[in-house]
RNA sequence: GCCGGGGUGGGUUAGUGGUUAUGCUAAAGGACUGUGGAUCCUUUGACUCGGGUUCGAAUCCCGACCUCGGCCCCA
């Protein structure tokens, strides 16, 4: 027998219901708030995600060599391939442009709760702007959406220019390492690369909860204006945050505002939504322009996601021996506007409905000898039992009663 | 990559060294001949894999694989 490659799933029909509703509210949100929707290539060339990303992604990438000796990686996330996208054939479109997908995602790490081999990402990219407006769009649109599909989060927003400027003078390999160690909260191995004046600086930074206790450490400046400027938006947004500089991100490219979201009900994979601004696409070899954008985790939605999907009709025709043909052209009617099951393995009346009842149909349409003879069919409602024999038009006229009732 | 818990029919479960591996559920067929959910009968179907210990292993030991949870990293 062949298993499953280790950290896939496969969707039965149930869970796969309950996807398509959750990416259906999402996609909605995202529609409404004038983003549309791009998709790139499941694979990209090697370099795409080498160019600029850390060792930690690079051991994770699923890389292979085509038949043509080419050099290929399954896509680790969607930023990049997008930003490639808008590059290749976009440069022309008016700016900004508010891009949204959904796509899986390929990394090679050790499964767990929440973290999957592969995974499905839903996200979007501004590109074209960083201004206080984007950035706080931006975040709220997630948040939005966290609350669209009843998720309890906690928004955290950082700011790496801010943090950038304390650290101005160090190379860019040590940031990046001091960005990690902040995301771990790792005070003792922040004040072993550090001087100590700074690592007391960029430890009440951490603590700091506001912009005013921020600006009492670091002085005023430009950065500190656009911060305060981005969480007054949110506040018309009427979007609850916690400021929090700690927030590093692993990514490399990230420049100013920073966020995280932690959904409530997970494990140690809490993460449902991180991003901030970047600026990819001269690394990339376009212009000097910046772009904000976020991905979601959409598995550990899934995992918190407390909705029921839309309640669906479901139909079971059932014919006889004599009646199959007539039940075919009924069927044909009924599934213009419904799910309707058909009979095809010559089964009897009794064990049509057996199976009708264990499909969880709500009605059986029965077309026997007798209701051929006399133009008609047998409606049953299959919850409570009760049947009566009408013409079709009157079945069709309760039925659409019934859906909107 | 590291640290723990766990793997018995499709799902669930009994079985801690000894006949043909238990029950429930499911699926297919039948009893019941124009009516599902009940009952009964028949059939299908499992010890994750590989070593080791033993006269004998689902059971004890080791390893691998898968899985669950944690570290790391992130979505």
């Amino acid at each position: 027998m062949i298993s499953r490659p280790r950290g896939t799933r496969d969707f039965l029909p149930d869970e796969m219901r309950r996807r398509r509703d959750l990416e259906k509210r999402m996609r909605a949100v995202f529609e409404r708030w004038g983003y549309e929707e791009v998709a790139t290539p499941t694979f990209e060339h090697l370099e795409l995600f080498t160019l600029k990303s850390g060792d930690a992604i690079i051991e994770e990438l699923y890389e292979f060599a085509d038949k043509g000796g080419r050099g290929l990686a399954l896509r680790p996330e969607l930023t990049a391939p997008v930003i490639r996208m808008y590059i290749n054939e976009m440069k022309n479109a008016p700016m900004p442009l508010k891009l949204y997908y959904f796509g899986n995602c390929f990394r090679y790490e050790r499964p767990q709760r929440g973290r999957f081999r592969e995974f499905w990402q839903f996200g979007c990219e501004l590109i074209g702007t960083d201004t206080p407006e984007a950035e706080a769009e931006v975040i709220a649109l997630a948040s939005t959406i966290m609350d669209e599909v009843g998720v309890k989060q906690e928004l955290h927003i950082g700011d790496l220019a801010i943090v950038r400027d304390l650290l101005g003078d160090l190379s860019q390999e040590e940031q990046s390492m001091i960005m990690r160690l902040m995301d771990k909260k790792d005070e003792a191995g922040l004040r072993e690369v550090l001087d100590a004046d700074i690592a007391d600086k960029l430890f009440d930074l951490i603590e700091a909860r506001s912009c005013d206790e921020i600006e009492a450490l670091m002085g005023a400046s430009d950065e500190m204006e656009h911060l305060r400027r981005v969480l007054d938006l949110l506040d018309v947004y009427g979007v609850k945050y916690q400021v929090d500089l700690g927030v590093a991100r692993g990514l490399e490219y990230y420049t100013g505002v920073v966020f995280e979201i932690y959904g409530e009900g997970l494990g140690a994979e809490s993460q449902v939504c991180g991003g901030g601004t970047y600026r990819l696409i001269p690394l990339f070899g376009g212009p000097d322009i910046p772009s904000t954008g976020f991905a979601i985790g959409f598995d550990r939605i899934m995992e918190i996601y407390g909705l029921e999907p839309e309640k669906e009709v479901r139909i079971v025709l059932v014919s006889t021996e004599d009646t199959r043909e007539e039940g075919i052209r009924i069927a044909g009617v009924l599934r213009k506007r419904y799910k309707t099951y058909l009979d095809i393995m010559q089964r009897g009346l009794r064990s049509q409905l057996h199976f009708a009842d264990r499909w969880n149909a709500d009605y059986a349409v029965i077309i026997g000898p007798k209701e051929v003879r006399d133009g008609k069919v047998t409606l049953r409602d299959l919850e409570s039992g009760e049947q009566e024999t009408l013409t079709l038009d009157d079945c069709l006229e309760i039925l659409a009663q019934r859906a909107t009732a």
